[in-house]
RNA sequence: GCGCCCGUAGCUCAGCUGGAUAGAGCGACGGACUUCGAAUCCGUAGGUCGCAGGUUCGAUUCCUGUCGGACGCACCA
């Protein structure tokens, strides 16, 4: 589809270069408005139209003129006429494409290198690094690390397969007053017990200790302070401090790590905040040197910021010691030596854009000709119906209770079709389309706008879900069983591309031919989003197709064999994309 | 106050670099299973694209203003 579109571009640009000539106007004119390709709102206006409506004043006559002398001329044109027709509508151009050959062309392409099917080398030798994730030590996973982790592993998956060598990193936000605060709780309620001991996953029962901090104030007014004053010891390396810490962390990350295993995301390398949180210093310390920062009255180390019209921000405090700011600037080289690369992005909520205004503009500051390439994949907010999440409130919604009670009602749904003996395991089904469900649900929505996340609509497994595209990979799947166990027509048929030249053939080929396009556009703007529209398109185009036309019992064998060929490379096409957007492929369901 | 993002059908969201009567899903209403699994399909109703200007042959899309909302503007992360 690209390819004809690229075709027919360079035909219409020929022709009207010949309607200047002919007219004594020098073609050069027209060098400015390269022909713009368009979809006509309607399938019956055509696959591709040309508006002429920039070429009046140069040309000096009516777009709908011209648009009638490019078409003669194009009748004329023996490339463009093997390409399909043209047809005028007012002002437009519109072009009907050869649509046996167009399927042809995406059936061998898909038949060549099914896997290879909507991959691209754009990015080939590039180097790129994604931090996604970054939770804190203190509480399990919620619904916005579900969006920044989806976000952030669709993102890395659609940019390796638009060629790029990726590296995905996490950042432990292990160290800090808020670990201190479930430390002091488990202090004064723990009593030794432990996630073991009460049957709790591990993350949880840390979490449950951050909630009890509340109590804790409660009943002592100084617990704010004993939580400043513990996170003193803890940087003064105190062993009883530390070994409780490490007990409580190691709980944390451990429960964690576990919901990034069911999620199915994963990390080439974990950096802890713990060990790195002095980095930065030397840094800072060498730029003062050098003149890019300056000391400040009081002692501070700061950096002027009236260049991009900001105020001055503070580096290192009068006493020393580091902050945040300092901290990025010190991981943001220590990565770049660990692994020189040419990309890095930070997939982190839309809340800290001054941060990393600031820390990009300090590293190009300091000379860091990579900083230019670092960039801030920021992501928005998803709040409730009533408002944001809220942990004092306890409105948070907790991403494994999420997955737990989608995975329930996916049982429901398996029992209530009666689908057990179907589906094998249906416990790990269940769970693949809870996954399916919360994927698409955060991946299908522009990532740099806020949502809204519904929780009665989003348990439902029916409109544009992810399920839907999975139960059309699911039917697909069965036809090809079937005919693989010797049902149906197809059996020594002949794929035609002139039997799939319907106008829902048509639709369903237009879907698979868009998606290459639409897997370059995602590595583009770093948007899942253009993928998941792109297969919920595309399974709906493939559920209206099958509804009225028979696969496998169609009457005639060549019929059958090409839909059966066309339903295999949707399956193809759904399979590979829904590997971009993190939902897993199911063969039955 | 300043910065940044957003305001499209009752709800949740699309709408690619400005282009042909603004699209989906949910919800509402009405249809389709002795036919490859109905987690499906088809139809109806529903929008002055926050408002006002401007640029343009043409603006939901670009610019300005304005109203409304979110998020930032720490020697917290």
């Amino acid at each position: 589809m690209k390819d004809a579109k690229t075709l027919w571009k360079a035909c219409v640009s020929r022709a009207l270069e010949a309607l200047a000539r002919e007219k004594g106007i020098p073609a050069e004119a027209l060098s400015a408005l390269p022909p713009a390709v368009e979809v006509p709102p309607k399938p019956e206006l055509g696959d591709l139209g040309f508006p002429m409506f920039p070429y009046a004043k140069v040309l000096r006559a009516a777009p709908a003129q011209i648009a009638q002398a490019v078409a003669a001329a194009l009748v004329g044109d023996p490339e463009a006429a093997g390409l399909g027709t043209v047809r005028t509508e007012g002002p437009y151009l519109n072009v009907f494409l050869d649509r046996p050959a167009v399927v042809r062309d995406v059936l061998e392409a898909l038949g060549r290198d099914p896997d290879g099917y909507g991959r691209n080398e754009s990015l080939a030798g590039r180097k790129i690094m994604v931090e996604f994730s970054s939770p804190n030590t203190n509480k399990p996973l919620h619904l916005g690390h579900l969006r920044n982790d989806a976000l952030g592993e669709s993102v890395s998956r659609i940019l390796a397969a638009n060629g790029a060598e990726v590296f995905k990193i996490d950042l432990i936000n292990d160290r800090g007053v808020h670990i201190c605060k479930s430390m002091l709780a488990y202090m004064a309620y723990g009593n030794g017990r432990t996630p073991e001991s009460e049957g709790v996953k591990s993350d949880h029962f840390v979490g449950d200790y951050y909630v009890r901090f509340n109590d804790l104030k409660k009943e002592d007014p100084a617990a704010e302070e004993k939580a400043q004053a513990l996170l003193v010891k803890w940087e003064a390396g105190d062993p009883d401090t530390l070994a409780l810490w490490k007990t409580m962390n190691g709980w944390a990350e451990g429960g964690i790590r576990q919901t990034y295993e069911r999620t199915g995301i994963s990390f080439d390398k974990y950096y802890h905040e713990s060990r790195i949180y002095v980095t930065g210093k030397d840094e800072v310390l060498r730029g003062l040197e050098s003149g890019v920062f300056f000391k400040a009255e009081d002692g501070s180390v700061r950096v002027d910021l009236s260049d991009i019209g900001l105020e001055t921000k503070v580096l290192l405090r009068k006493d020393g010691t580091s902050i945040y700011m300092t901290q990025d600037i010190g991981l943001a080289i220590e990565r770049h030596k660990d692994w020189p690369f040419d990309q890095l992005i930070y997939v982190v909520a839309s809340e800290q854009q001054y941060h990393f205004k600031v820390l990009f503009h300090i590293l190009a500051k300091l000379g860091y000709p990579w900083a230019a390439n670092l960039y801030h994949l920021s992501y928005g907010l998803v709040n409730l119906p009533e408002g944001r999440m809220k942990t004092r409130e306890g409105t948070v919604v907790d991403a494994d209770t999420l997955l737990d009670s989608l995975r329930e009602l996916a049982v429901e749904e398996i029992a209530s079709k009666g689908r057990e003996d179907a589906v094998g395991d249906i416990s790990e089904t269940a769970e693949k389309i809870a996954l399916g469900a919360v994927h698409f649900y955060l991946l299908q929505a522009t990532p740099s706008k806020d949502m809204i996340f519904n929780p009665k609509e989003s348990l439902s497994f029916n409109g544009a879900t992810g399920p839907y595209i999975q139960y059309m990979g699911a039917r697909i799947s069965s036809m090809l069983r079937k005919h693989d166990s010797g049902e149906g027509n197809a059996r020594g048929g002949t794929v035609r591309p002139e039997l799939l030249a319907g106008d829902a053939e048509w639709a369903l080929i237009r879907r698979i031919a868009e998606y290459p396009e639409a897997v370059a556009q995602a590595a583009r703007d770093f948007d899942p989003s253009a993928v998941a529209t792109c297969l919920y398109d595309l399974a709906s185009a493939f559920s209206r197709f099958y509804h009225d036309n028979p696969v496998l019992t169609a009457p005639d064998k060549d019929t059958a064999a090409s839909r059966l060929a066309l339903a295999a490379a949707a399956r193809t096409v759904l399979r590979n994309g829904l590997s971009l957007v993190c939902i897993p492929f199911l063969e039955t369901m």
